[in-house]
DNA sequence: CTGAAAGCGCTTACAG
DNA sequence: CTGAAAGCGCTTACAG
């Protein structure tokens, strides 16, 4: 195995000169591009087949000036996102790059550090890149379209005119927050997280959309955003049992899981006495008992979708600006 | 800013045509290897600083035969794994491959398929890989031994030449089993999770000796491995209840989670009915009331390690075949 | 259908 | 200290 010359890899010229034809055809033989006689092709795919020959990416990358590699910014702190989104969503770009032959490679990126993209990009590393994250004041988007580079978004900038995949955050929530409310509960209250965090608009939309689609008012102390360390919960929670509140909805896992737990501290029973609701699709909740109530969404898909369409936009088509990737309601114990 | 040519970056000769020098000479003073007049050497730094130059990677990748990436490999059941784990030594790494000037590009392969990292090898598109999780029968290492490229395992493979880097788990284990043991509780019981990891067997083993330390003998009901669905889960709690255990000690969070629900809904009190501890970092659990008692690991730690540790081996240096990365044992209320 | 040659943008012996 | 030239391994007009 592994036909090497000196421990050397065989390169196109080898191929050639093995078969008495020219590196030209050799390349187009492989390549399918250009005319080549059929025999003459299947011969060298035979050849280079028998041989494990494998064409060297760099020297096509220089020749071609593309990298056949797409990029993806991972989030430093990612202790602030989702737990395993982005690995899913890297999932999903990784399986769907490996369908067209491209290698993904990843860039670390914090609020306001994007050295590492930098590099990347200067170093043309890669033909397109992928945002796993977009913050409302985010200095990825502003360098990349400074670049002249293909790119696209997870998640939804206010930015118009990037391109982006996403749930669709502000239809999953209003959805949820219509049956929850249709359903009872007198008063809801929302607990978000960052709110320089375009996806806790979206949630806080979708939700007032939502209360709004139920004739519901929304008074400012309903909606709590910024929650963070475990001594805000405390507080929080604590106010609102006073407060008397029916129904909590979490912005995300984390703070549900918080919530759960605080409640459960004091005692305090779910559904009986306050519903609980989650944004987000409950991983970390799992096995909660009472199961949550929640939305569902498929971050492989994203990570899928979003490299589909790096990829069109390499080749040079033309995308949609915005692409939406489903999601589903799911209405269990937490809030009957 | 961005000064190019009808759109195009900037070349080395462009650069040499400018000053008026040799493309030799500006590749010389770049990289700094070679002699160069400083006056000569100043003026091209200033130049290629003014007009934001940079070489081209993959002409540079192609002269010397190197990509300046490495690879890394990203698990695509991981489920079944710690969560944020990998996502920390990607970090660990791509902070650390940075240092180097380089990109790390990920390869996303499972048990049985390593077809993605093999493209990726056989591409040359990395001139180093890291492994971040080993099977005790794992395709990826014995494909790369074929392969004449440097790589390193983060985790221990039963393979004693393969260079690696791991939390010591066996001493780790052995400590924090001590610790418990030496506390009193008369029946200890392990739940662990897949027997095929290697971790798994380092930590069976940790306890193992830990126990013995303390003169104490296991019986083969006291390890239960294979832990995974939420059925067995309420069989198993329902036998340990059953048969009186003091004291559940768990390989990792998610297995620790599971148990905390379980007996919470058989209202079964932590510490005070049962003891709980896990060998892992309780990063999903840190919320948890009681505090659980852990081992704390450092996986960003691990990732960089590793990653400088291949780029000794690409460089041709001497490496150590196995490197330790310290761990702490956190006793806390779970176990009092 | 096939090939010689130039080109992609660097690096690096070799010579001066 | 500096440069002309060959080379890294592909691709692709251009010519035949």
């Amino acid at each position: 195995m592994g036909k090497e010359i000196d421990g050397k890899k065989i390169t196109i010229e080898d191929v050639a000169k093995a078969l008495g034809v020219s590196k030209t055809t050799v390349s187009r033989a492989i390549s399918g591009k250009g005319r080549v006689g059929s025999a003459t092709r299947e011969m060298v795919k035979r050849y280079i087949e028998e041989h494990d020959y494998v064409p060297n990416a760099q020297a096509k990358a220089l020749a071609k000036q593309k990298t056949y590699n797409i990029g993806i910014t991972v989030p430093e702190d990612f202790e602030l996102s989702d737990l395993p989104f982005f690995q899913k969503c890297l999932i999903g770009v990784c399986e769907r790059a490996g369908k067209y032959g491209y290698d993904v490679v990843v860039s670390m990126t914090s609020q306001n550090d994007i050295s590492h993209l930098e590099r990347m990009i200067n170093n043309r590393k890669v033909d397109g890149v992928i945002l796993t994250r977009t913050l409302t004041k985010d200095l990825t988007i502003e360098y990349l379209k400074t670049k002249n580079i293909p790119f696209v978004t997870i998640g939804t900038p206010n930015d118009r005119d990037v391109v982006q995949v996403d749930h669709d955050h502000t239809a999953a929530c209003r959805e949820l927050t219509k049956s929850i409310a249709a359903g009872g509960p007198e008063k809801i209250v929302l607990l978000g997280g960052d709110q320089s965090y375009n996806v806790t608009q979206c949630r806080l939309r979708g939700f007032l959309q939502g209360m709004h689609d139920c004739g519901r008012t929304v008074f400012p102390d309903q909606v709590i955003l910024n929650m963070g360390r475990e001594a805000e919960f405390d507080e929080v929670i604590d106010r609102l049992i006073e407060e008397q509140v029916d129904c909590i909805m979490c912005m995300d896992d984390f703070i549900c899981l918080s919530v759960l737990e605080n409640l459960r501290k004091r005692k305090v029973d779910v559904p009986g006495d306050i519903k609980v609701a989650s944004f987000y699709n409950s991983r970390v909740l799992e096995k909660n008992i009472p199961s949550i109530t929640s939305l569902n969404f498929d971050a492989r898909a994203l990570g899928s979708e979003a490299c589909s369409i790096v990829m069109a936009m390499i080749n040079g088509e033309e995308v949609a600006q915005s692409t939406p990737v489903g999601y589903e309601v799911y209405m269990r114990e937490s809030t009957n």
